[in-house]
DNA sequence: CGGGATTTATTGGTAGTACCATTCCCCTCA
DNA sequence: TGAGGGGAATGGTACTACCAATAAATCCCG
């Protein structure tokens, strides 16, 4: 009898709360390396299908990596993980990118007081970093935007808390495309400026002036971004892929 | 030759990407029902096997949901898509109650805030219900501290943002069942006092109330929380599963 | 003619087998 | 001592067979 037998739940959903717990109580360490497939399938008593897809579900989810020829290894952090899924609850729940911008003008100005107030020295260091790597990138807009988006993050890591930052790297991603596109039309200048005063508030220990200068920056880049979506929905139309065939509610038979 | 030919992509995360684009496009609609296992397969021309994986992908994810003898269904609001891969998140990085306490404190307050600004009167009765289910569930701590959870909801639907409610749904029920111990020891009243203010504030349209009795709350709710879990960590130690046996970074051979 | 019970076809769930390409380890040989 | 080759192990895919649950179609009886 395999796992357990509880309810009516999936072998495959039983074996990802296996693994679980498995992580949990430390018999699985990040970065180590699990038993072959064949072998995990015949001691979980379940079909290698069945263990595969408990697998391909973690993988997918960034909880492990997997090989061929080599094996399979436990991630150690996990900064994708949350990637996959929240790309479909943007889609599932139709959220714009006006209502990311709104998450994070909610959040990231508490974050940058937190900054302010806590910021080591070498968190500042790293903020000054992404600003000048930024300013060196003036003319290659995705090098430019990529750093736009590390320089906050930078911010996140120096506000000290991980969960938060965690979830904010996959708005962040979610917007990378966007921000590319609307940092176009957008002199460089303009962004850094605004960059530079979030910087310094923070590098002052001014929380004030730290939440002021990111609500700032993160309204001006709400605006020019909704603008540029509105153009861009004229686009939305894309190439349809044509393999799949029916979608009816159930053919009658 | 199946879907495409990318790279050295595993044919299930090719196939995740197609669903993702069919999604995007509004081929498959919300709600809507997918053809058969074995249909799909064949106009993707892959393998049920490979299929089912990608399938199972997406069911975990709360993407889609599948019956069997009925058949699989596309997910309208997918409210638990972020559930199981933060619950990896949290295990995999190690993050600790204390920490997803201080995320809601960094978050909460401001959403207060901001649902004393834009709250309707559906929002603020909504709000108000979970208090008096809170009231009427006194002494049933598991209920209590549920309407307590579905009062922080409410206010982050009053504040209008589904990105950070939808995150944070997910924090809070990494939570319950730690807040469900802690409860046990504190005066309901005490709670209730705490909640009350905050409605109160978010009903008086006072946005820096709001934030602050917010806030008053989370730091009272974090410090009972830390002492609770200083204690469980006694306990840590579960029972061990031995099912899985070999953990060593690749066996001889 | 109507409605409940039964049959039947369909669907997802699991197991198992076979084969492939890749990777790594170890052994051999120069 | 070093380089190369062979073999074993690993994940990836496909295919088959069967099970259990579901719902639609059918039958049968009042």
């Amino acid at each position: 009898m395999p796992i357990a037998k509880r309810r009516k739940e999936d072998v495959t959903v039983k074996l990802i709360a296996v693994f679980k717990q498995l992580i949990a109580e430390g018999t699985l360490e990040p970065g180590g390396r699990l038993p072959a497939e064949r072998e995990l399938a015949e001691s979980f008593g379940v079909s290698r299908s069945s263990l595969r897809q408990a697998l391909k579900v973690l993988e997918i989810m960034g909880v492990i990596s997997q090989r061929v020829g080599d094996g399979t290894y436990l991630n150690k952090g996990a900064d994708a993980i949350l990637r996959e899924p929240m790309e479909f609850l943007i889609l599932l729940d139709g959220i714009s990118a006006h209502e990311l911008m709104e998450a994070r003008l909610l959040v990231e100005p508490e974050l940058a007081a937190r900054a302010a107030l806590r910021a080591s020295e070498e968190d500042i260091a790293e903020i000054h970093k992404e600003l000048r790597a930024m300013e060196a990138a003036k003319d290659d807009h995705a090098k430019f935007v990529a750093h736009d988006l590390l320089f906050h993050q930078a911010v996140f890591h120096a506000a000290g808390n991980r969960v938060t930052s965690l979830m904010f790297s996959v708005v962040h991603k979610s917007l990378d495309k966007l921000i590319t596109m609307t940092s176009q039309v957008v002199e460089p200048e303009h962004t850094l400026t605004l960059h530079r005063r979030i910087y310094q508030a923070i590098r002052k220990r001014d929380q004030d002036e730290s939440r002021r200068r990111m609500t700032e920056h993160l309204v001006d880049a709400r605006d020019l971004l909704s603008r540029a979506a509105e153009k861009q929905s004229h686009f939305q139309m894309a190439a349809r892929i044509q393999t799949l065939k029916k979608k009816e509610p159930r053919p009658s038979r």
